[in-house]
RNA sequence: GCCCCAGUAGCCCAAUCGGCAGAGGCAGCGGACUUAAAAUCCGCCAAGUCAGGGUUCGAGUCCCUGCUGGGGCACCA
């Protein structure tokens, strides 16, 4: 055969037709094989794809493949997350309509995904932005409506002004919008919600299920968001003005985190923007209150959010009383209490919490310590004394640890009826509707008479008007839907009286909560998916994707996945058995960015050094979850070491076909230890070491071919054949040519991943190393079942042992057969 | 302030249960081939594991303290 030149432009051009017309990457889904769900995060459509798609998806494909090979009837599909603001910016800007922007990038996007050789099944393709994917996030909408837990209330709302929509809080990053950088502000709003907060507590539960198949830090980043905190919550009376004579009825509850600190409460504390505080202000304060309101109005998010700030309230002439002490404590109003926490108030216990003492000290009020903790008086320190101590001044509590204090307070209100231990979280429901028109309309009308009416779901999906354009579809602070009149204008399902849609979208993360489900039966017109097949492919067994999605979209669909199973549509907690969050692709130690020109382009790289030393190159850079600086990476290393792989194939000189058994012994365990260990690195996903193995195997058997048995030997073709199947992995094209070159039918991708034989990774001897008291002294080539009494006695009678030894008696011996005897001298 | 992760040759990274610090690559150096170069093939070089303490016969690995870097949360009561 006529040697000739890797060219990795030729192996590319060669192949896809061949894979295509065999559809190589659709499942059976016919259970004659047990089934694996392999899932990437889908992409967002903004132009072509970039470094970052590059890498997770060679991750993904790593899995992908490797549980092919296994024998298993993988699903890899792929589809786009279509909805949302880039495409609508992109059209104002253009005088065109959104969905012309998008299905554009999600042409280029597939042609870029198929030039990169992904074992995708390209049957199952979806779009959120279709009509016949958002019909059933509307019917989704529906039944959690249905269920309570989609529901509309007036509430101060995270406002960008920029995108002129409201935002979760999943959304807002250090007081700016996430998307664009502005700060955010507060606007009162009638919104739609989703009642996130009432799987609080399974969303937390239910992570025990996902230990050790999820990166520890997405967990903890979900627990911290959560935030559950124990405490209790305790009914403060409010005293009756004087005005109004007699005894007021009214009570606050607080929520604390240190009921053992009750009698060290010297004020009372409410959020100045609460109902709460307009409540309880005696006319005298009311002025005093609304001119401290203002302020707080006028600040920002980032200013309200700086811990740094002076305290700031206002006493709103009021007293409320202690229940347990009897005490009458001021009630102040205070923007350093946030409403949406807990009750929105708070008793004040400075001499134990920072922030109270910082305010007592602002406004002049006592501190009273209640816990002795052995540091210094925070009455005269400044510093509020938090940890662990014995309670004094407290009445029943005096002398108990602050645990004991903490069960003994709550024993006490409970029996009085005064409060009860309960426990509180940190989030908050997702709210879900945008003033923004590229999204799914939310699937109400609404009527003077009878109020909120669903939409019946055989008038689903609520398109989207597609005459809007350019400056109609401008952000106004209400949504553009609302200007398409024909649109908006409906009779009202119940009565047929003149009504409205609701003209606000859902958040594109909607979409994105239920779609691994819609791969399953992506045609399915009953219902948003087929229940059979979700019990036959979920949960997915690998989830890839960037950790930016810690908590947002895993979230979510976690959420999604429970309330579907209380609908009764899945039988399963957990969406996603497995997660990999693949690194960042950095350039220089930065993220690639416009504004630091760093930025590279991937079809500039794919040009460069083709498709497969790409991916090898983001694959063997590092451990998939760190990141890869493409600055210290050597792609041209890659391409040099493809090709050196795929001349193997060339100096193969043996049959297909032929039986490996008589051939080179060293070779051949060198194979067989390679196929072993593959396989346990790649379900390690330790995707990097998997290529050095190649690596060494290349390298062998470059070496049996050129100083050794040569290109006849069986073990040569038995080598270049597992380099093939394993490098199948990252390097599609050079594996699949180099399949064709050993003289086997395409395609590599279905060939089986050859069982290793464990006889040949038997070791005929093995180095045991000798140690004096933890220093190596020498080594001993023993058999690999030596029995440890023999060792010993080896390992004993060295030379070098007994010079060092020198005489001197041994304390003990500790063998660790084959490998290791460490003798400790007296 | 609280929480999570990571620090191993010049660089990227390996190292089952605690058991010889080195698998692979990049860069560098040298050799073979060549008139020469490229390509290819072969070989060489390098740290004692961020610092300090502890446990142990034995620590990169386990524990404690600190440092550096990255990330998350944060007036969350």
């Amino acid at each position: 055969m006529a040697e000739s030149a890797y060219s990795f432009a030729a192996i590319e051009a060669k192949w896809p037709s061949v894979w295509d017309e065999l559809g190589v990457f659709t499942p059976h889904d016919d259970g004659s094989r047990p089934r694996r769900y392999v899932l990437d995060m889908f992409p967002y459509p903004s132009g072509d794809l970039h470094m970052g798609h590059a890498e997770a998806f060679a991750m993904g494909d790593v899995v992908a493949r490797y549980w092919r090979l296994k024998g298993f009837d993988v699903l890899h599909p792929i589809g786009w997350d279509s909805f949302g603001l880039p495409a609508e910016n992109a059209a104002i800007k253009r005088n065109a309509h959104p969905a012309e922007w998008t299905y554009a990038n999600i042409e280029t996007q597939a042609a870029s995904f198929k030039r990169y050789a992904l074992s995708l099944d390209w049957s199952r393709r979806l779009h959120t932005s279709d009509p016949a994917y958002y019909r059933w996030t509307q019917w989704l909408f529906l039944r959690f409506y249905e269920r309570g837990l989609a529901y509309r209330k007036n509430h101060p709302v995270n406002w960008c002004p920029k995108d002129q929509t409201v935002l979760a809080n999943e959304q807002v990053v250090n007081g700016v919008c996430d998307r664009c950088g502005t700060p955010v502000t507060k606007k009162a709003l009638n919104q739609w919600y989703f009642k996130i907060t009432d799987y609080a507590d399974r969303l937390l539960d239910d992570m025990t299920e996902l230990e050790g198949h999820w990166p520890e830090r997405v967990l903890a980043m979900q627990r911290n968001w959560i935030g559950r905190s124990e405490g209790a919550h305790v009914d403060f009376a409010i005293e009756a003005t004087d005005a109004q004579g007699g005894q007021s009825e009214r009570k606050v509850t607080v929520f604390t985190t240190r009921p053992d600190t009750l009698y060290g409460a010297t004020f009372f504390v409410v959020a100045a923007d609460a109902d709460l505080a307009a409540e309880l202000v005696t006319p005298e304060r009311a002025g005093a209150l609304a001119e401290y309101q203002d302020r707080v109005k006028a600040l920002s998010e980032i200013e309200r959010q700086n811990t740094d700030r002076e305290k700031t309230g206002v006493f709103l002439g009021r007293y409320a009383i202690n229940p347990l002490s009897g005490e009458r404590l001021p009630v102040w109003a205070a923007d350093y209490v946030l409403a949406d926490y807990g009750t929105g108030a708070i008793m004040a216990v400075p001499a134990h919490d920072q922030r109270d003492l910082d305010f007592a000290r602002a406004f002049g009020l006592p501190v009273r310590p209640v816990l002795d903790t052995g540091e210094e008086d925070p009455t005269a320190s400044g510093i509020a004394t938090a940890g662990e101590g014995t309670i004094i001044n407290s009445g029943p509590l005096d002398g108990l640890s602050k645990t004991d204090g903490i069960a003994k307070a709550i024993e006490i209100v409970e029996s009085a009826g005064t409060g009860s231990g309960t426990v509180n979280y940190r989030l908050r429901d997702w709210l879900l509707s945008r003033q923004r028109f590229w999204g799914a309309p939310i699937p109400i009308i609404h009527c003077d008479v009878d109020g909120e009416v669903p939409v019946p779901d055989d008038q689903l999906p609520v398109q989207l008007p597609d005459d809007l354009r350019g400056e109609q579809l401008a952000p106004k602070g209400t949504s553009p839907l609302a200007a398409a009149e024909h649109w908006v204008n409906v009779t009202c399902p119940k009565c047929g009286g003149a009504a409205k849609r609701d003209t606000d979208t859902m958040d594109t993360f909607v979409d994105s909560s239920w779609y691994y489900l819609r791969y399953l039966s992506p045609d399915y017109a009953e219902g948003p998916f087929d229940t059979e097949a979700a019990k036959s492919w979920m949960p997915v067994a690998q989830y890839v994707g960037g950790v930016e999605h810690a908590i947002l979209h895993l979230l979510y669909s976690r959420f999604f996945t429970k309330v579907m199973k209380d609908m009764g549509l899945i039988d399963f907690d957990e969406p996603f058995a497995s997660l990999m969050n693949q690194g960042q692709v950095l350039n220089g130690g930065k993220a690639m960015s416009k504004s630091l020109g760093n930025g590279v382009d991937l079809g500039e790289q794919l040009d460069l050094f083709g498709v497969d030393a790409v991916r090898l190159t983001m694959v063997f850079a590092s451990p998939p979850e760190d990141d890869v600086d493409w600055a210290d990476v050597s792609p041209s290393g890659s391409a040099k070491f493809l090709a050196r792989a795929w001349r193997l194939g060339q100096d193969v000189l043996s049959e297909p076909g032929t039986d490996p058994a008589g051939g080179d012994r060293a070779l051949r365990a060198v194979t067989h230890r390679t196929l072993a260990e593959a396989s346990e690195l790649v379900e390690a996903h330790k995707f990097n070491v998997v290529i050095a193995k190649v690596m060494e195997l290349v390298n062998a058997t470059r070496k049996a071919i050129d100083n050794g048995p040569g290109g006849s030997d069986p073990a040569v073709r038995e080598a270049v054949e597992a380099v093939a199947i394993i490098l199948s992995l990252v390097a599609p094209y050079t594996a699949e040519d180099l399949w064709g070159t050993l003289g086997h039918e395409p395609s590599v991708a279905n060939a089986a991943w050859p069982a290793h034989d464990p006889s040949l990774l038997v070791e005929e001897t093995v180095t045991a190393v000798v140690q004096v008291q933890g220093k190596v002294r020498d080594r001993l080539d023993v058999a690999p079942d030596i029995a440890e009494d023999a060792l010993r006695e080896l390992a004993l009678a060295s030379p070098n042992v007994k010079r060092i030894l020198d005489g001197r008696d041994i304390r003990t011996v500790i063998v660790r057969a084959p490998k290791l005897v460490n003798i400790v001298p007296a």
